[in-house]
DNA sequence: ATCGTCATTTGT
DNA sequence: CAAATGACGATC
C-alpha cells in the first residue's frame, strides 16, 4: 500500500480565538485517509487538548516547518463544510471582524448521528417555469421572473404592493430558479412569515420541492432537514436567520423578506446580518438576489443606489388600487369647542375623533386593526414642549437620562447636557418618552361597548388570523393577524412613542411597522381606511400618507450619508471595560480616513467606543480591529471587547 | 494543556 | 564556556 497523494489535511479548528482564525496542518494517517475528506467534521490534537475542526481540504505538502500532528479522528464523512459556505464564512467573519470557527458555528448545525445514518429521500422532479403572476403588476417584474427562469441572477430591492400576494410572488420566484435547475434560499423574520412563504411554495410546487429549515424544530429534524439540503435532495429553503447558510447546491437565488426587521440581525458573535450574508453570497456566487419588504431600509436603498440591484416597485396605479386611504390625525384627543356626542366618546378612548369615527365606521363591514406600541423601549429624551426628540449638537446622537435623575447624555459620543434647549421651540424642559400601551384595549373596550375586542402580542400570545366579522384587534407591531378579506380599517395609535426610541432608525422602523400594518387592509375602493395619529409633518407620517416607502429610503440614506452614519459610513461600536476598549483602539491601526467616538460609559462596568469609515474602507477597518483583538488574544487578555460592525441599534 | 525557543543562570 | 533552568509564546 502507497501512502496517499494528499496526505496533509487543513483544517479550521473551532476555537473562539482570533489569533487562532487560520488553518492548521495535519498528517492524514493511512487508516483515516478514505474518510478524511473536504469538508467533513473531525477531532485533532491542538495545543496538547482534543478539539473539534472542519477539515477545509487535503493538500499534498504543508508550508508548516515542525512537525505535523496526526488527525486523531474523523467524526463523520459527511461533507458539511462545503467549499461555497467555508468561502462565505469567510467572507462573513472578514466583513464583521469576527472569526470564520465563529460564523460557522450558526452556519452549521450540531451534528445528530441517527439522522445522519437515515436513508436520503427522492429527488422532486423538475420544475416548469411558472407564469409572472403578480408579478405582472411591477414593470420590470415578469423580466425578474423570466431572468431567473433563464438562470442567471437578476438582484432587485423589491418594495411590494400592499395586501397579502406577497409569499405568492416569492413562491413565484423561487419555482422560477428551480425552473432552470438552480436552487434557492428564501429567509424571512419569523416563523409565521415562514409559515406563509411555506404554504405559498407548497400552493404553486406542492410540498416536496423545498424544505422549512428553522430553529424550533428540534436537534434531531433540524439536521435531518439540514442534510437533505447538504446532500441535494432539495433545492428550495425557506427559514429564519440562520437559513441564509444553508448549503444549497447549484444555488440560483437569495432572498429575504422584510430586511428592516430587526430578527434579521443575528445576535451572537460576529452579529452578521441576513440581508448583508446574502448580498456577500449572491456576489460571491453570481445568484439572483431579492432584497423584499412593504417597507425600503436604507440599506436596501443603497443596494440600488450603488447599482448594485434594481428597484422593483408596483406600477403607480396598481400601488393605487391596492392601498388603503391613510390620513393623518394629530394627537389631540377628541374635539374643542361645542363637544359633539362623538367627540365625547372620542376623548373617552384617548382617540382623535378622526380615529374614532373612522373605528367606528369601519366596524359596520369587518374587523379592524388597532396597532399599539410594545411596551419596554428605552426611554429617549424628547422636547417637554413640542416633543421633537433631543439630539446631539456634536455628532447627533440620542440623548437620553444617563441616571435616575442624571443630566441627559449622548449615547453616542457621550456628551452631557447639565442644560439643554430645545433646538425647534426653545423649551429646557425634558421629558422621557413614556409608553403607555396596556390599557389601550380596555379603553377602547369602553369607548365600542357591543364590539368583540381581540388582542393579538405582548403577553397574550400571537393571532395568525382574524375572520371577516367585526372586531377591533389590537396588536403590537409584529404580532398583527391576517384578517380574512382584509381588515375595514386600521388605527395606528402612540405614533409618538415609536418615533422617540433612542435609534438612529425610529423613523425608518416606525414605517416599517405603520406600512406593515396598513399592507392588511383592504384597498381605498373597497372602504380601506387607515388613520395614524401623528403629526402630519413627520416625514415618516407623510411618506405612508403618500403610500411612499421608496422616496423615504431615498432620503433616509441621504440623511445618513451627511450625518456619517451606516449604510454611508460603516460603524464599528467596541464595548468592553474601560482598559480593554482603550487597549483595543491603541492596537488598531485603523483606516486614515476613521473617526473614533468615545469611548462612553454604558452602565455594568461597561463602556463603548464607535470607529467609522467611508463605506469603502469597510474592510479595512474590520480586519484592523480582528489583528488588534488577535493580539489581544494572543497576548491572553482576559477582559474581551465585543466588536460589533455596522449594529442595527447605534445606541 | 504542552512543547519549543531563547535568554539567563549556574556550575565547572 | 557548556549545560541546566525558566519565562514566554505559539499552538500544525
Amino acid at each position: 500500500m502507497s501512502s496517499p497523494a494528499t496526505p496533509v489535511a487543513r483544517v479550521v479548528v473551532d476555537l473562539p480565538l482570533p489569533h487562532l482564525d487560520r488553518t492548521f496542518d495535519y498528517l492524514v494517517p493511512d487508516a483515516l485517509t478514505e474518510r478524511a475528506v473536504p469538508g467533513c467534521r473531525v477531532r485533532v490534537r491542538f495545543a496538547g487538548q482534543l478539539v473539534s475542526g472542519y477539515l477545509l481540504d487535503r493538500t499534498a505538502s504543508s508550508d508548516h516547518t515542525g512537525r505535523l500532528s496526526p488527525l486523531a479522528k474523523v467524526v463523520s464523512s459527511e461533507p458539511v463544510l462545503t467549499p461555497e459556505v467555508a468561502r462565505l464564512g469567510r467572507a462573513v467573519a472578514d466583513r464583521y471582524a469576527g472569526t470564520l470557527a465563529d460564523v460557522l458555528r450558526l452556519a452549521i448545525p450540531p451534528r445528530h448521528a441517527a439522522a445522519e445514518r437515515e436513508p436520503g429521500v427522492p429527488v422532486p422532479p423538475p420544475v416548469p417555469p411558472p407564469d409572472a403572476g403578480a408579478w405582472s403588476a411591477y414593470p420590470t417584474g415578469a423580466g425578474f421572473v423570466s431572468a431567473l427562469a433563464d438562470g442567471a441572477g437578476p438582484r432587485a430591492v423589491w418594495t411590494a404592493a400592499p395586501g397579502p400576494d406577497w409569499p405568492d410572488l416569492l413562491a413565484r420566484a423561487v419555482a422560477a430558479t428551480r425552473s432552470a435547475g438552480r436552487g434557492a434560499v428564501v429567509v424571512a423574520p419569523d416563523h409565521r412569515d415562514v409559515a406563509r412563504i411555506d404554504a405559498a411554495l407548497t400552493d404553486l410546487l406542492g410540498p416536496d420541492q423545498h424544505v422549512v429549515l428553522a430553529a424550533d424544530l428540534g436537534p434531531k429534524e433540524r439536521y435531518r432537514r439540514w442534510l437533505r439540503v447538504l446532500r441535494g435532495q432539495v433545492s428550495a429553503v425557506v427559514g429564519t436567520r440562520a437559513a441564509a447558510f444553508a448549503p444549497v447546491t447549484d444555488l440560483g437565488l437569495v432572498a429575504v423578506w422584510d430586511d428592516g426587521d430587526d430578527l434579521h440581525a443575528e445576535p451572537r458573535a460576529p452579529y452578521p446580518h441576513v440581508r448583508e450574508v446574502l448580498a456577500l453570497r449572491s456576489y460571491l456566487d453570481g445568484t439572483g438576489l431579492l432584497v423584499g419588504g412593504f417597507a425600503r431600509t436604507a440599506e436596501g436603498a443603497a443596494l440600488v443606489a450603488e447599482g448594485y440591484a434594481r428597484s422593483l416597485v408596483p406600477d403607480r396605479a396598481v400601488l393605487r388600487a391596492a392601498a388603503p386611504r391613510v390620513r393623518a390625525a394629530d394627537d389631540a384627543p377628541g374635539g374643542s369647542r361645542g363637544e359633539s356626542d362623538d367627540a365625547a366618546l372620542a376623548r373617552g378612548a384617548r382617540l382623535p375623533t378622526l380615529a374614532w369615527r373612522t373605528a367606528r365606521d369601519a366596524l359596520r363591514d369587518g374587523p379592524v386593526l388597532v396597532q399599539v406600541p410594545r411596551s419596554g423601549y428605552l426611554p429617549a429624551v424628547a422636547c417637554a414642549r413640542c416633543r421633537t426628540r433631543a439630539g446631539c449638537a456634536d455628532c447627533r446622537g440620542p440623548l437620553a437620562l444617563a441616571g435616575r435623575a442624571g443630566a441627559p447624555a449622548c449615547r453616542w459620543c457621550g456628551r452631557a447636557y447639565p442644560t439643554w434647549s430645545c433646538g425647534e421651540c426653545g423649551a429646557t424642559q425634558v421629558r422621557a418618552a413614556v409608553v403607555g400601551a396596556g390599557r389601550t384595549a380596555e379603553e377602547l373596550g369602553r369607548a365600542f361597548p357591543s364590539v368583540r375586542v381581540v388582542s393579538s402580542g405582548g403577553s397574550t400570545g400571537v393571532l395568525t388570523g382574524v375572520d371577516s366579522h367585526p372586531a377591533l384587534v389590537v396588536a403590537t407591531p409584529g404580532a398583527e393577524p391576517v384578517a380574512e378579506g382584509g381588515f375595514a380599517a386600521a388605527l395606528l395609535l402612540d405614533a409618538w412613542a415609536l418615533l422617540d426610541r433612542a435609534d438612529l432608525r425610529a423613523g425608518e422602523e416606525t414605517l416599517r411597522r405603520w406600512l406593515a400594518a396598513a399592507a392588511l387592509v383592504r384597498p381605498a375602493d373597497a372602504g380601506g381606511r387607515v388613520v395614524v395619529v401623528a403629526d402630519a409633518s413627520v416625514p415618516a407620517v407623510q411618506a405612508l400618507v403618500r403610500w411612499d416607502p421608496v422616496g423615504f429610503a431615498d432620503r433616509e440614506l441621504a440623511d445618513r450619508q451627511a450625518a456619517g452614519l451606516p449604510p454611508a459610513r460603516r460603524t464599528a461600536v467596541l464595548r468592553g471595560t474601560e482598559d480593554a476598549v482603550r487597549d483595543l483602539l491603541g492596537l488598531a491601526e485603523l483606516p486614515a480616513t476613521a473617526w473614533v467616538l468615545g469611548p462612553v460609559p454604558v452602565g455594568d462596568g461597561q463602556v463603548q467606543a464607535v470607529a467609522g469609515v467611508p463605506r469603502r474602507d469597510g474592510l479595512r477597518l474590520a480586519a484592523a480591529l480582528r489583528a488588534a483583538a488577535g493580539v489581544r488574544s494572543a497576548r491572553k487578555a482576559t477582559d474581551p471587547v465585543s466588536v460589533h460592525i455596522d449594529p442595527v441599534a447605534l445606541s
